[in-house]
DNA sequence: TAGTGGTCTAGACCACACT
DNA sequence: GTGTGGTCTAGACCACTAA
């Protein structure tokens, strides 16, 4: 009665299940390393699989695991750092240095919520691009550009692929580009994005929202999405060192 | 046999269930709409409860929905932009328009993956501060300050509260700031965060991660963790304008 | 074909916020 | 108290991968 039990909070079970596998993860599992299968781990620690499989959704969510399905539980490499460029030095997609590969182009009409950024319902060249970084993708992006921006392509049409998309990125090169503004959000994948990145439909990633001024207007706006288990976004001139939060232990 | 059913793909029912959902939230519910409750949606649904509660999980994770326990399912409003400072124009933390507050300081040692970030063993203040935005807290920090950035300080053994927090802060400006460096990624609330956050541990937050450079070292690290279901993180001189997913589809 | 993770069910009880 | 979302169980079947 008056024993005053301020908090004897029962913890739920999967957090506690999180924090103890997380510490196994440190000291007894080396990156790579295969874990036991899910129903072999649940009844180790006596609880159901559902339970389990919560625990192991969290760690996967903080990129400490990944998950394959028909293969098992693998511990995750860290993070990998992504630099998302145009912090501070301005630059169009496709120029120079740029790092994403075109993969093609379409003709449509942007969604709702690009199209409020572009403040224009005009159609616009969709120009597919992806990221890949260690030889794994890690970036999906869509550029909208509205054909207004690139009028003197118009009157090509040409086949829809890579070859049209640099096509594209080569006009847009001819603007002056005044400034960027960029924004960063969680979101979950689209079918298509899952396909590209080699994921599950619904998998968390990181969408990166970026306006491109020139002419005093929207000129394009590009629409990627990182894959938010595998992705550190480094912003600025310096990029990040690898953040291992891990003792540091070789695969084989 | 012949019969090259390409993708008869079944789709799962708790991503049909989202997509459906998600629509009706478009056309059928105003912001801060309670919802029917999980039981019965998903008797009206036809599925189980997990089932629909799968498809809810994601689209609060879209920050579409808002859920509490004892209350009820909400539609969330659109995510508020929240500028992270410095992107262009370097600063100290605390300094003129700063619009976090601090809440309080304690001395201890940084965890590992803050202390490979300064280079060092050595203990650190640590200064909390809370972010606000439109009245409801969206951000937490954790400021990690080498005892020697500061050193001027070292001597002052006063409380550990807000006064001590603005104190580290004010010794910090004395340092000719040289650069910063930041990167974001998906993590997930911890037990403090969280009820910092007025959200549930494990909840997914972004974390932004900040070094701050002088004196040709890392003077100051900053672990901010941003609700990830509220909030858009914006970057550059120009902050977007509200973003409404609605419609979230591609071009064809 | 065997083994893995992914989906789904139909229950149960608990912690919490209201009234 | 009543109703809500949060946790948990013990099953089942499916989709995928690799031997």
């Amino acid at each position: 009665m008056g024993t005053t039990q301020l908090q004897t909070v029962p913890e739920p079970k999967y957090w506690h299940l999180k924090t103890v596998i997380g510490e196994a993860l440190d000291s007894e599992f080396a990156v790579g390393e295969i874990l036991p299968n899910e129903r072999d781990l649940a009844a180790r620690f006596g609880v159901a699989r559902a339970t389990l499989r919560q625990a192991l959704e969290q760690l996967e969510l903080e990129g400490r695991l990944q998950r394959r399905r028909g293969v098992g539980t693998t511990v995750a490499p860290p993070r990998v750092g992504v630099a998302v460029e145009g912090s501070r030095a301005h630059s169009w997609p496709g120029a120079r240095g740029d790092v994403w590969q075109p993969a093609g182009c379409e003709r449509g009409s942007a969604p709702a919520a690009v199209a409020d950024l572009l403040d224009s319902e005009e159609p616009v060249h969709v120009v597919r691009r992806t990221r890949v970084s260690h030889g794994r993708p890690v970036a999906a992006e869509l550029l909208y550009v509205p054909v207004s921006s690139v009028a003197e392509l118009s009157s090509i049409d040409g086949p829809s692929g890579p070859g049209r998309a640099r096509a594209v990125l080569r006009e847009l090169q001819r603007l002056g580009l005044e400034g960027e503004d960029r924004s960063v959000e969680l979101g979950s994948a689209s079918a298509d994005d899952a396909r590209e990145l080699d994921r599950l439909p619904g998998a968390p990633v990181l969408v990166v929202t970026t306006r491109f001024f020139a002419e005093g207007r929207t000129a394009a706006v590009a629409v990627a999405t990182y894959r938010a288990d595998t992705c550190r976004l480094t912003f600025g001139d310096t990029p990040h060192v690898e953040i291992d939060h891990r003792q540091e232990r070789r695969a084989s």
